[in-house]
RNA sequence: GGGCCUGUAGCUCAGCCGGUUAGAGCGUUCCUCUGAUAAGGGAGAGGUCGUUGGUUCGAGUCCAACCAGGCCCA
């Protein structure tokens, strides 16, 4: 036997997991990087960097979507003999993992971690990145992902030895050799070149780039500390950026809003009615906006009061009907009118006012509107980002309530201790007792909430850090001059994005649209695990100064570095250095801060080319040829801050030539997935229920740029459509070919070395390995393009020709007894057309395309490279296909098809055998192609005679259709009238005429008008009666009338297949002889003595009698025409 | 509040510069083929092209408004 045994029964999920062994088992990947290392002179490189994972939890299926793409084109690029890096990369600093570990932990806010302890906070921290760095590495190695990956047992090893105790001694296997220091210095070392593996953003090396980048940052004067009101985690006392808070982080929630009274100060029971969503910032009221266009009224309400409001906010405004309006007015007229505040009494208020001379009064701002409250606008500085706007430009005093866990400070009587998030019930009844009051509301909107921890935020004046983005010229690019250019670092960026390829190409302006609009980054965070940000602030002079690199701390440190040594550049160790104020000399400490997770992610594209240490690698590497995520979010995250980065550390040369991005994956039922909806699916279920290679073939043939709808009923639906056909095909093969015990010659396959003596195979044979040839230029052409969803769409096209026509078309060549050139034609074709399918398809499904390769081709050939993703990809010439063997073929498919239709129309079943067929097609080429395929065409349609016509209308019947397009723009307003008069012709006539080159003479309203054949479409319809089926030019009508030979050839066609069914349920080999009795009469049993031979020939039957046979082992009764036929079969000696 | 995208069969989506009778896959019903088949082939049923106006000889396609959903930015 040539080949190891194959059953079309196959479990997919347990191929992959043997695979994985063999994988493991004959390091093929490691195999893969030497092989790669000696091809690169002649075939070059391939830069992937790629865009960490957040090593916080197992992955889910929408991971599997994104790491699939990343495969694929790393192994296309591996087969078309590039080197690579292989690097994969976990994110691992910042809140998210701070969140995680708290919970764990119990904690309920900050003050929580401080107690515990930060030394020991930062070791659980690095351990749970080291943990699910683990899982991760193991996931993506189930799905096939091939990468530099770390021995996850080792992973697991430095994450209990830095649980024990951090400061202990290890030594693990290096790149190079052993690598030898505490664990805690080891694991600040991953990723880089001594170590391999993955890339950790918590690496020193990560760290310190970004200080470098910070510094340069600093040495262009971006790096600014701003005080704004910033949206507010109080649980996790932290400040969101912009960049964090858009989209993810807005819910509808519904909140009490209150109306509230500002008394007009000199006036009796008169008042501005204010209306705002958050009552814990009137503590800090300072004054009212008006829309200084917009009409307010002046109005006795039913409770005695006079209330000032917008015109159109009454109805929703005022309690009752009866409110009488006593006067309009324009919002400028009530400018500059003072009134009592809500909370007058409280000492923040009096200190803040009492400094600034100032009383509470009417402001101008153009943003009020009268859609919503009352079309006056409670302004607190201290608590809203427009407001804080409007204090600078009004120069109102500023009161800023609360503390970073949201809580108020001291100066605000009982509100001071309180939480924000719960006094708005007790903030209703103090102003009910004070008179304020006016009434609540509940009101339903969109607030921006924590994206980590889900709880609502609150806007809170802050000091924090930022990198400066530089003006937005108010002029097109092209006008902004170098010097404008150098100011201002959003332009640089946008050099960047100019530079790269973006697919799909919407992602280039997205990119654009965010760099015109975004803010000033803000870098900074006040928590613990994360990026120690090397910035210096004197205390005593106020300079600041940014450390670039551990060298230079070490060179300034005046105190601490002791007890910093040995340490990664973490909280709390890196906080004991001190240095000596450049300026004053001063000694001066780190600010507390620690830095935007997106700073770690975005280094990357520096950091782990070894952008420091070894610059010929960096040229080489950087930049990017590919890099590749979801769209949704990166636009403001990881491209960004890869781009802002690169951009500075290159010196204008942006990080990536091409960017793929693809969209979101959903469940099956159109909704996001998530764990409490109950229709989320973890990467291990998906991979274990409907195996890799299934979810990658589903990844890879969907449209990127659309949502995806993930699940297992589409994952079914896959491999029945795909992998399951592709899988039966190689199991026929490797069935007769062990039957016949043939193997593959050593010597190169070629069409005329293995050629058929029989010259239809020969031309069927010739045609297929053409078709594989087309399919490699697509698929390569749609590939080079990242257009993986193209690819898959020819590799389909490529199965459903070789397993629905040419596997078909030439069964019986496999299954005769003779061994002949006919016969080792077909095996050697079919072989070559598999083996150049699996390595086309390699890169799709690694699993499957493993294991046949191993069988088809390892299995014979010790010589062929040890696995299929060490092989090259199949190359053809575009200019070198055979088109005119292609397009022939393609019309006998489609005729095939046609006559097929054409039969099921007229209600007669295939196995019954018909006179005659008649197909017309347009050109002299197709007829005379047609001619060729008679043979090939009669076996398919099953009738005894083709006749190839030239005259269509010998099938069918005319339609005369007006060419709108033609005639619209001809005749306007007359072309109904032109149309009707057309419809009238008589078509066969009309037809002729036109086919003769002539013109068509109508006479419309009086005038004469000529048509001529561009303005006529002669369309066909079936005629009553025929059979007849016609699409893109091909019509085939097949003769449907019964002679009794006929009939009796259809009776002997059933009993062959009901035979060979028998024979089936018996048990019998396909190669066991049989003897056979019958009882039947009539027509029957004439087809059974006139087709004798060929119901023996068809169904390996010895002997064929009359009568039952005594000892059958099988018998049955089967209808065949109108009678019950008695059949018994036994095996013949 | 501004901007962008989407709305077509039960489901998922095509539909070019406005042009004839709006298509495909899945699902469904019926038929058929099958000694590679967990497959294949054919036919049928299934549509107010989100709504309302407009432009035009002609609108799924262009324009306007509205409705619904999504995204981006305030």
């Amino acid at each position: 036997m040539t080949f190891k045994d194959v059953s079309n029964k196959v479990d997919f999920v347990a191929l992959e997991q043997e695979i994985l062994k063999f994988w493991q088992e004959t390091d093929a990947f490691n195999e893969l990087r030497r092989l790669r290392t000696e091809s690169e002179k002649e075939h070059g490189t391939f830069s992937f960097i790629d865009g960490p994972i957040t090593a916080n939890n197992p992955m889910g299926a929408h991971h599997a979507w994104g790491r699939t793409y990343k495969d694929l084109y790393q192994r296309y690029n591996a087969m078309l003999g590039k080197n690579q890096r292989w690097q994969n990369g976990f994110d691992c600093q910042g809140l998210w993992v701070e969140v995680n570990v708290e919970k764990e932990l119990g904690f309920k806010n900050k003050r929580d971690i401080e107690a515990y302890g930060l030394a020991e906070f930062m070791k659980l921290c690095k351990a749970r990145v080291l943990k699910y760095a683990g899982v991760q590495t193991q996931q993506s190695m189930r799905l096939g992902y091939w990468m530099d990956w770390n021995d996850v047992d080792e992973l697991n090893r430095l994450r209990e030895l830095l649980l024990e105790d951090p400061l202990q001694e290890v030594t693990v296997q290096g790149t190079h050799g052993p690598v030898t220091g505490t664990v805690e210095q080891v694991v600040g070392q991953l990723g880089m070149p001594q170590m391999g593996g993955s890339y950790f953003t918590f690496s020193d090396e990560n760290n310190y780039q970004i200080w470098r980048f910070l510094q340069k940052v600093n040495e262009r004067g971006w790096l600014y500390k701003g005080r704004d009101v910033m949206p507010w985690c109080a649980r996790c006392g932290t400040g969101i950026s912009q960049h964090e808070i858009v989209t993810d982080g807005y819910h509808d929630v519904t909140h009490d809003s209150v109306f509230v009274k500002f008394p007009l100060l000199g006036r009796e029971q008169e008042a501005l009615l204010v209306w705002t969503t958050t009552p814990w910032t009137l503590s800090s009221n300072v004054a009212a906006a008006v829309g200084p266009d917009l009409t307010y009224v002046k109005v006795k309400a039913e409770d005695g009061w006079t209330y000032y409001l917008a015109k159109e906010a009454m109805q929703n405004s005022l309690i009752g009907k009866n409110n009488e309006i006593l006067a309009e007015m324009k919002g400028e007229d009530l400018l500059g009118w003072e009134y009592s505040g809500p909370f007058d009494e409280l000492p923040a208020v009096q200190e803040a006012f009492g400094e600034a001379e100032y009383t509470h009064r009417v402001i101008s701002w153009k943003d009020v509107g009268s859609e919503e409250g009352t079309g006056i606008v409670h302004i607190a500085p201290g608590c809203g980002a427009e407001d804080f706007q409007l204090s600078k430009e009004h120069d109102l005093p500023v009161i800023a309530p609360l503390n970073e866990d949201g809580i108020y400070l001291d100066g605000f009587d009982w509100l001071s201790g309180r939480s924000a998030h719960d006094v708005a019930p007790d903030v209703f009844d103090n102003l009910h007792e004070k008179g304020v009051y006016y009434r609540k509301q509940r009101y339903s909107h969109r607030y921006p909430h924590c994206w980590r921890c889900g709880q609502e935020l609150v806007y809170r004046l802050v000091d924090e850090w930022f990198i400066s983005m530089g003006d937005l010229y108010d002029k097109p690019r092209e006008e902004v001059t170098a010097e404008e250019k150098a100011r201002s670092f959003r332009y640089q960026i946008m050099d960047s994005v100019d530079q790269a390829q973006w697919y799909p190409g919407f992602g280039y302006d997205r990119e654009m649209d965010w760099l015109r609009n975004m803010h000033d980054w803000m870098i900074s965070k006040k928590r613990y695990y994360g990026l120690a940000l090397p910035i210096y602030e004197c205390g005593e002079c106020g300079h600041f100064h940014v450390v670039g690199s551990r060298e230079e701390l070490q060179e300034q440190a005046v105190e601490g570095w002791e007890m910093f040594e040995g340490h990664t550049p973490h909280r709390p160790h890196i906080d004991a250095v001190k240095i000596a104020c450049p300026n004053c000399g001063a000694t001066v400490e780190r600010i507390k801060d620690v830095g935007n997770p997106w700073l770690d992610a975005g280094i990357v594209g520096i950091s782990t080319v070894h952008y420091s240490t070894e610059p010929d690698y960096w040229q080489k590497w950087y930049p990017a040829d590919w890099i590749s995520e979801s769209f949704p979010g990166q636009f403001r995250n990881w491209f960004y801050s890869l781009l802002a980065q690169s951009t500075l550390m290159a010196d204008g040369v942006g990080p990536f030539k091409s960017l793929f991005g693809y969209a979101t994956l959903q469940a099956e039922d159109g909704r996001d997935m998530h764990k409490s909806w109950g229709n989320m699916i973890e990467f291990n279920e998906a991979a274990d229920r409907m195996g890799a290679d299934t979810m990658r073939w589903l990844y890879a043939s969907c449209k990127p740029e659309q949502n995806l709808r993930f699940g297992y009923h589409v994952g079914d639906d896959t491999r029945r459509r795909f992998l399951i056909p592709l899988w039966n095909v190689y199991a026929f093969f490797v069935t007769y070919a062990n039957l016949d015990g043939w193997q593959p010659s050593s010597e190169q396959f070629s069409v005329n070395s293995h050629q058929s003596s029989v010259t239809a195979h020969a031309e069927l044979d010739r045609w297929v390995v053409e078709r594989v040839k087309e399919t490699a230029v697509s698929v390569r052409t749609a590939l080079d393009v990242y257009d993986a969803e193209k690819a898959t769409q020819h590799l389909e096209a490529l199965l459903d020709d070789v397993s629905n026509w040419y596997v078909r078309r030439s069964r019986r060549r496999f299954w005769k007894s003779e061994a002949d050139s006919d016969k080792n034609a077909a095996y050697a074709t079919l072989y070559h057309v598999l083996v150049e399918f699996v390595k086309l398809l390699a890169p799709f499904i690694p699993f499957a395309t493993e294991e046949m390769y191993q069988n088809l081709v390892r299995g014979v050939d010790e010589t062929a490279p040890a696995s299929v993703h060490h092989c090259f990809y199949p190359v053809s010439a575009a200019d070198a296909l055979d088109q005119r063997l292609l397009a022939k073929m393609r019309l006998a498919i489609n005729a095939a098809s046609l006559g097929r239709s054409a039969r099921s129309a007229a209600d007669v079943k295939l196995r019954q055998p018909l006179a005659k067929a008649r197909i017309n097609v347009g050109s002299q080429q197709e007829q005379q192609d047609l001619a060729e395929l008679v043979d090939v065409l009669q076996e398919e349609i099953n009738v005894k005679e083709i006749e190839v016509v030239s005259e269509v209308g010998e099938l069918v019947d005319y339609k005369l259709m007006p060419n709108n397009r033609a005639l619209g723009p001809k005749f306007g307003k007359l072309f109904p009238k032109v149309r009707q008069v057309l419809m009238a012709l008589d078509p066969a006539e009309a037809a002729r005429t036109l086919q003769a080159g002539g013109t068509l003479t109508l006479t419309v309203d009086g005038a004469t008008v000529e048509l001529g054949g561009d303005d006529v479409l002669v369309q066909t319809e079936s005629r009553g009666g025929l059979a007849v089926a016609s699409d893109k030019g091909v019509t085939v009508a097949v003769d449907t009338a019964l002679t009794p030979e006929l009939v009796q050839e259809g009776y002997a066609r059933d009993l062959v297949r009901a035979i060979n069914n028998m024979r089936k349920e018996a048990g019998l080999e396909i190669s066991d002889r049989i003897e056979l009795g019958y009882t039947a009469v009539g027509d029957v049993a004439a087809a059974l003595q006139n087709f004798a031979d060929y119901v023996k020939q068809e169904t390996l039957t010895r002997t064929l009698s009359e009568g039952l046979l005594a000892d059958a082992l099988f018998q049955q009764t089967v209808p065949v025409g109108d009678q019950e036929v008695r059949l018994a079969l036994r095996k013949a000696a």
